[in-house]
RNA sequence: GCUGAUAUAGUGUAGGGGUCAAUCAUGCAGGACUCUCACUCCUGCGACUGGGGUUCAAAUCCCCAUAUCAGCACCA
């Protein structure tokens, strides 16, 4: 099996899904994975995504055997060139790109087709020592000109590129995906593929060079396309939107990518039980949101102390009770995880939601029921017992607070835009860790500081 | 335009001639529990794209239509 990204980006949903998927095949079956690094266009690397792709498959987990890099690779691709070209099978095509495009359109072969495998290896070879200019030939296989679909038509398998040097090889000839791909397959005894549906005319391609070259072809699957509600996948939009300020970078949480959701404190595991529910299906599909968070939840909540946070807090003045120390469980339920001590002295913050919501009895969870007064822009709040029964029988919401000397200001970054609040400063004991604000939702704690920045994860 | 693939609740899936008045998860609604709108538990809601055909019997097989997606790049 094998993993083969091009390095152009980070790692998004759409490539997880492949990536879980080959490896969930290892895992049940045993066998090699192998990483292919599929950086044959120069004008699609970005040197940064290397370490990118490194770093985003070290989060995922995968149980890579090997790594290979195509670009490392070119003399071999250049080999089984010339050994199609031998064989009668490709040809060097000088014809102009629209020529050629019409020509096929209409089953006829253009002028180069007829070429000889000698005229056609001694093209290739003044190709290869930089006889030719960028967009001026390429290497076409001689497939089928009368094949129905005409984007089987004597494809390309190289190009000459010398306008945009690669990161890692000098070359002049560049291999094109069908031709670097079907080598490897081959190559690294690849016995199963499973790329998604886009491919599913590449794989037609590609066994003409099995055919010709007398290799045995891997199994293939292509899964259908999988779009995420609200985001977009592609890696040059994305880019884009990252270069035009739209968003702060590849891992702003409104984004598809692995990074993205690891900042929010999606899990990994959450991730792969995700897509590998969604399996190989060839249904194109319209991923929700709601899917991955119902996975992420179930391995977080467990895990996760509860803690208040005061979204838009407001300053109220709370009287008619003496200073009391309230104390919380870090976990419902859970006595072993102990309790969180909030002191209660008149003036806390409240949620201010909640005061713009009309209601006027309220209870301050673990701590006593108060009524509300609006009294011109203020409130005000006092004591009105402590009695939990009485607040649920008039079924007063039961809300979270903070005393206005232990709040720890505390930006929650959304999708939507960021909270402005406050939270309990034992909440944010250490970075990386994931909690849920009650009544809020579960965040991962991004920064310490002042404000402490934490990403919002789901409910 | 040509070629191909796909079509089951809001979302994701199971089911490949009878046991399907269709599985499971998620979601939503209600309830139980609970000092969170979390967790857990219970109940309910919600789908076979349309039309023909084959058959005793079709979600399942065939055809047509429709819709969606992909390819027809010197990208992957």
């Amino acid at each position: 099996m094998r993993f083969a990204p091009n390095p152009s980006g980070p790692l998004h949903l759409g490539h997880a899904r492949a990536a879980f998927l080959n490896d969930e095949y290892i895992r049940r079956y045993g066998g090699r994975y192998i990483l292919r690094i599929e950086d044959t266009d120069p004008k699609r690397v970005d040197p940064e995504a290397y370490d990118m792709v490194r770093e985003d498959i070290e989060w995922m987990g995968l149980s890579i055997t090997e790594t290979i890099f195509q670009s490392d690779r070119f003399s071999k691709y250049y080999d089984v060139g010339r050994e199609l070209i031998q064989k009668g099978h490709a040809y060097v095509c000088r014809c102009d790109n629209e020529v050629f495009k019409d020509l096929k359109m209409h089953k006829a072969a253009c002028p180069c087709r007829s070429q000889s495998p000698e005229e056609a290896m001694e093209l290739f070879e003044q190709m290869l020592e930089g006889a030719f200019a960028e967009g001026e030939v390429g290497v076409r296989l001689r497939t089928d000109l009368d094949h129905p679909d005409p984007a089987m038509r004597d494809y390309p398998l190289f190009r000459v590129l010398t306008s945009t040097p690669h990161q890692r090889v000098d070359a002049i000839v560049y291999p094109l995906m069908n031709l670097s791909v079907a080598v490897d397959d081959h190559l690294l005894g690849m016995t199963h593929v499973i790329r998604g549906k886009d491919h599913i005319a590449n794989t037609r391609r590609q066994e003409y060079i099995f055919r010709y070259m007398g290799w045995d072809t891997p199994v293939y699957r292509h899964y259908g396309r999988m779009g995420i509600e609200g985001v977009v996948l592609s890696t040059s939009q994305m880019r884009a939107g990252i270069r035009s300020g739209e968003y702060s970078g590849w891992d702003d949480v409104r984004l598809g990518t692995l990074r993205a959701m690891a900042r929010r404190g999606i899990q990994p595991q959450a991730v792969r039980n995700a897509v590998l529910e969604i399996g190989i299906g060839e249904t194109d599909i319209q991923f929700s949101w709601e899917n991955l968070y119902a996975k992420n939840k179930e391995i977080i909540d467990s895990t996760a102390d509860r803690f208040f946070f005061v979204p838009d807090p407001v300053k109220v003045r709370v009287t008619g009770s003496e200073p009391v120390v309230a104390k919380a469980m870090r976990y419902p339920g859970d006595e072993s995880r102990g309790y969180r001590e909030i002191p209660f002295h008149g003036s806390i913050f409240l949620p201010g939601a909640e005061l713009s919501s009309g209601a006027e009895f309220l209870r301050l969870k673990d701590l006593f029921n108060i009524r509300l007064y609006h009294e011109g822009d203020c409130v005000r709040g006092e004591y009105a017992g402590d009695d939990l029964q009485e607040a649920r029988s008039k079924k007063a919401p039961i809300i979270q607070w903070l005393p206005e000397t232990l709040a720890s200001a505390c930006i929650l970054k959304c999708a939507e835009g960021d909270i402005n609040g406050v939270c309990e400063p034992e909440a944010l004991a250490e970075k990386d860790r994931i909690v849920q604000f009650e009544r809020v939702g579960f965040a991962r704690i991004d920064t310490l500081g002042d404000p402490a920045v934490a990403y919002y994860a789901h409910r």
